[in-house]
DNA sequence: AAGTGGTCTAGACCACCCC
DNA sequence: GGGTGGTCTAGACCACTTG
């Protein structure tokens, strides 16, 4: 059973997308949707500053909340969404080729990101994710084996975090750190992009809400596709 | 006046930097702040819900509140915080090269960004910014004069957020769009690296408190002494 | 003056973790 | 069972914007 903020977040979302609320409209007052959906307002103001955060509305103090610009075809960089989700809400056709599944030793930097006790064994999975059919990124990933002892290829050919949350888990957080590098020539050749493209790499450890870690992930984008976007708060 | 739970934030971020709480301490359970510093248990769930979110804590329902591993010499991409602000609170220290500084008609894609009015003009400024000596970052910045009839080189080769908040005016947000560039000669040279490093590119759009675009503004990092990093929540 | 969001309080019940 | 954080309620006062 989601919280109430979650769902009414869904909807209020669901109506922004759905072009109910459009940009620029003011969405109702904290006070209308109190009574709308009969709940109170902290519940109404914890849903809007998530709302917020995710770069859907502003809220101006004195004159009231607002619908930004429709949401892009874009990487929302801290909307922490699967490949598969995020392109779904956006109208888009994901898919994957699985070029490599396997477990293995962790090598030290593995094991020490993934804070694993020794012996302790992950999958190695390399995924090239397409747009529409075009490649767009490329994915490296480590997932400890005592984790997911069931996972299997044809998970991995869809959805992961749709996977681990049917497991129960529950996906907190991933601690992302950004920068650019150049592409090998098979890399380039896999991502078909020219070997002078800079690529953006991001890597990434995700977190569990029990705080345990449950991947650690290279990305490569090439950006054709996507844009990789954020909101900073002060 | 600070709201109370900005200034327990304050308190206890540098209870952290000051190791009074270390690596993998348990902070205060949600009662104990309360009593101590005289609070309601929403107050402080807000202070902790900032330190999560700037990612100095960790959160694990039935078990508490944990300290992660000391802040390192990062950008913290989502803590909108100025180039001097961030470094100063790292001990390090930054210095500014002003390039360019002039007022001009804006072009039309810098006018869009800032939802100018016909006929406004903008500060366009160019600055070097530098970590201990060494150029880290470029910076090209357009303002709207209007916002800032005053504004000095003086104030920019020291730190514009400052100048902006000593005005009076309260910094909500940033926009950003990242993706990877390379460099041209003449930026490589500024930047001293090599023409075939490539660079971290940020695209940003400012908003104050009220909705007021302030800022449009290019950064080109070379993330030498620094790395881009941020949070992701699910 | 009326309406808006920003902050804050004092309670309550629940799910989860560990002993 | 006792402690933890997660969710939720019903109030209150304030600062800011707009007419």
């Amino acid at each position: 059973m989601k919280p109430i903020y979650l769902r009414i977040f869904d909807d209020l979302f669901e109506k922004i997308q759905s072009q109910i609320y459009t940009d620029g409209d003011m969405l109702p007052t904290e006070l209308e949707l109190q009574h709308s959906y009969g709940v109170s307002r902290v519940t109404v103001r914890k849903t809007l500053a998530l709302l917020v955060e995710q770069g859907v509305v502003t809220r101006i103090k004195g004159r009231g909340t607002f619908v930004k610009n429709p949401c892009k075809a874009t990487h929302n960089a801290i909307a922490l969404r699967g490949f598969y989700q995020e392109l779904n809400a956006q109208g888009k056709t994901p898919s994957s080729d699985v070029l490599t599944f396997e477990i293995l030793e962790p090598d030290s930097i593995v094991a020490e990101k993934l804070k694993l006790a020794a012996n302790e064994r992950v999958y190695h999975i390399v995924r090239i994710r397409n747009i529409d059919g075009e490649p767009e990124m490329m994915e490296r990933t480590y997932m400890p084996v005592a984790l997911f002892p069931d996972l299997t290829l044809q998970v991995m050919m869809a959805s992961k975090y749709a996977y681990i949350e049917s497991k129960g888990y529950k996906i907190a957080n991933s601690y992302q750190s950004i920068m650019p590098e150049m592409p090998d020539r098979e890399l380039a050749k896999l991502l078909n992009v020219t070997p002078t493209t800079p690529l953006l790499k991001a890597i990434s450890t995700g977190e569990l809400a029990d705080g345990c870690l449950f991947e650690y992930t290279i990305n490569y984008f090439t950006l054709k596709q996507y844009s990789f976007e954020f909101i900073a708060t002060r």
